[in-house]
DNA sequence: AAATACGCTTGATATAGGTCAACTCAAGGT
DNA sequence: ACCTTGAGTTGACCTATATCAAGCGTATTT
């Protein structure tokens, strides 16, 4: 038996809005709950998006590989977050990242269409999706703003502030890469805040 | 008389959707036209973004000053996109940005509370607001990613790929900002790929 | 028409952060 | 228990991009 409850009290605290007994049972019926292993990928480079996750438990990164080959982070996802490349997931195009498991995950899933017969017939959900929207707008044009304008400590500290539940949960090395940084300059950025 | 003809095809063009009279009539009373000359402040740090506008006529930039008093560009604007801090706007927060007319604009603009108004009264609105939802997210995830992993050059070939009406519209000067480079690198980077 | 300011370029130099390599320590697999 | 793998640290060195400074040409102001 998943665990919808966290999916449904999500929806009303987020909406603040109350989910009907026939809302919960559509919800239900059309999100899938699926398991991963840790390093097990959700997406991968080139495949489509086909569906979205509501992240019950663990967490997970979304991370492109360049041609020198190496992995930058461009999310790190943790319980009751969505979990997709929106691109891929809203234009049904291949998506150009990878999203893998960082812990053992569970999450529900539902594809694209079926979202939209929830925005249509849920009212709850609809507002949730609004209230989301706007959110990711606000982070969004804050985490753009800090890349382009801080310095790495200042990027690191910004994510201190705003994330700090963060350094508990992923390893420095994908924080770093999170962060636009080299592992190394991580460590060392720590050694030198911490005297 | 101002030009609402922009708007209502704007609107019709992204939802899909026609505007009834009523619709139009609805957005003509509650959408004031505004004009600012080149180098006058749409928004001011410290203030509340009391208003979107939708741009009918000329550009303008976002941007931050830090505490070594340089500029940097978030956002640079033109005809058919909407103009606002969104943070300080959805959340009526003092703003940390400045928006900036760079040509002589005319904007229609508008409040929050009468935007909620347009989301429940007008359909092909509240579709429009939808799509823009989408496409902003998925803008956002990629420049987002270009910023954290590619190059300066990388970013410029980018940015000429995805929007190259910019390099008509703005100086080189903004544009390097806006890429988050300095205007002598800019330089130096055309100087060589023109070769 | 002169004066001024500003955008762009170019050269010289500085620096934040990346890369490479070596070492340590803890964790997982067999 | 042993071996291997991977995260984190530290040092030496390197490179992309910033900074500073000067000069040129073209708008803009008076």
């Amino acid at each position: 038996m998943a665990n919808f409850e966290a999916l449904f009290n999500y929806i009303q605290e987020i909406s603040g809005k109350q989910l009907s007994d026939d809302d919960k049972h559509l919800l239900t019926v059309h999100f899938k709950p699926k398991k991963l292993r840790k390093r097990q990928y959700f997406l991968q480079e080139g495949d489509v998006c086909k569906y979205i996750g509501f992240i019950v438990k663990g967490s997970a990164r979304t991370f492109t590989v360049d041609e020198k080959g190496h992995e930058h982070i461009l999310k790190l996802s943790l319980e009751n977050w969505w979990l997709a490349d929106f691109e891929s997931f809203y234009l049904l195009t291949p998506s150009r990242f990878n999203i893998e498991a960082l812990e053992d995950l569970e999450v529900l899933q539902s594809t694209n269409a079926q979202i939209e017969e929830f925005l249509k017939q849920i009212p709850a959900f609809s507002a949730m999706a609004n209230v989301i929207s706007q959110n990711y707008t606000i982070a969004n044009q804050n985490r753009m703003q800090a890349a382009m304008s801080f310095t790495a400590e200042e990027r690191y500290e910004d994510l201190i502030s705003n994330y700090p539940h963060f350094l508990q949960r992923f390893p420095q090395n994908m924080l770093a890469s999170y962060l636009g940084l080299s592992p190394e300059t991580l460590s060392r950025i720590r050694k030198n805040s911490f005297k």
